[in-house]
DNA sequence: CCTGAATCTTAGCTGTTCAA
DNA sequence: TTGAACAGCTAAGATTCAGG
């Protein structure tokens, strides 16, 4: 029998058998285990080219699960649960590729398993597809970095401004100036901080409550400037510096110890730091102490977009320490971990 | 039990950085 | 200057929960 005859083979008997694509298939059933060669075949031969329209990410995802399903004979299901693999029965997964970045959540890299990966053009066309035995993709893997991050969710928005944490961290408190007029027009923001021009959380708080309700055009589309940028100049200027660079380090304004988030959604990106996290900082100060992650004060703003404006509507500060007494983590899995491969140029053409 | 909202977990694109 | 590596981000699918 040749490739196509052997195919046409399978797809039949796993279409009169009923069996679902999370029903066991064992690798040696000769009726209904489609080895990779021919499921490749087959994928390409009924998929290639086929238009899907300009959907978004997770509708697409869907919609070629779908097509992948009638492709081999099964009957769509009405979900697709989250089972690893998304296709437990013939043992494989499927990406979706328009970049090279190909991306694993949250598991290895399973040698045995198959990864289907299905090249997307312009956006809207389903191209070549290809599919790998987990070893096989694991050599894409060059550094073995898994990228880390942590969410947390803003809930219950009630109040205009919460101050989370009504005083520093006992390790910074003894440190801030309670002078509430320090001037800060002499330094940077991104200065070493200094017992001299340290403000308190509260004093902070005060400072930056004033920028409720402040608007700016969205330049997100922008080349340079963003949105983090424009908050990031708003709260410099509102705290008393004169000037705003950011160079992108931790935290945003380090002369304060401060970080800031524009927050848009409930989902609360930290990226690769835990606020609350104890371990020490590399930042050179002259309180004579270490400063760690969990002493930077954290100021959260929230806001709404319309029309290409951003409005701040919603204020919440809090010491690293606490944050997470206010913004529950997620607790499902605390830190999520992906890893990402870069598929060279030639992937689908080799 | 059913339905819609809330919550959690991604899908994968895009931006940034840094080394060659 | 380029591209690989990696960090960041939006928002949608799946699941769970709350109210009827």
């Amino acid at each position: 029998m040749d490739i196509e005859a052997k195919s046409a083979f399978y797809v039949e008997n796993i279409r009169k058998s009923k069996i679902s694509i999370y029903d066991n298939i064992s690798y040696d059933d000769s009726k209904l285990w489609i080895p990779r060669e021919e499921l490749e075949y087959i994928l390409n031969k009924k998929l290639y080219g086929l238009s899907i329209g300009d959907l978004p990410l997770r509708t697409r995802s869907k919609v070629i699960k779908e097509s992948v399903c009638r492709a081999l004979g099964y009957d769509v299901p009405s979900s697709f649960t989250k089972t690893q693999p998304r296709f437990p029965g013939q043992d494989f997964d499927t990406y979706s590729q328009k970049s090279n970045n190909l991306q694993i959540w949250n598991e290895e890299i399973s040698p045995s398993r198959r990864y289907v990966i299905i090249q997307i053009i312009d956006n809207t066309r389903i191209g070549r597809i290809k599919v790998l035995l987990g070893e096989e993709l694991a050599a894409y893997d060059k550094t073995g970095t898994l990228t880390t991050k942590y969410q947390a969710r803003l809930t219950s928005v009630k109040d205009k401004s919460e101050l989370i944490s009504s005083v520093d961290t006992e390790r910074i408190n003894t440190f801030v100036n309670s002078f509430p007029y320090v001037n800060l027009g002499e330094l940077r923001p991104v200065d070493n901080p200094s017992k001299k021009s340290f403000l308190s959380i509260r004093s902070i708080f005060d400072k930056l409550t004033s920028l409720i309700g402040t608007s700016f055009a969205d330049l997100g589309f922008d080349q340079e400037r963003n949105r983090g940028f424009e908050l990031h100049k708003l709260i410099c200027l509102s705290l008393g510096y004169k000037s705003y660079e950011d160079n992108g380090q931790f935290p945003d304004l380090k002369n304060q110890l401060l970080e800031v988030k524009l927050q848009t959604s409930p989902t609360i990106d930290l990226g690769l730091i835990c606020p609350d996290d104890t371990s020490e900082l590399d930042i050179k100060n002259d309180f004579g102490v270490k400063v760690r992650h969990c002493d930077v004060r954290y100021a959260l703003f929230y806001a709404s977009i319309r029309d290409g404006i951003v409005t701040l509507t919603n204020l919440y500060l809090s010491s690293g320490e606490k944050f997470f007494s206010r913004f529950p983590r997620f607790e499902g899995k605390i830190v999520n971990k992906k890893i990402q491969l870069p598929l060279p140029s030639n992937f689908f053409s080799s």
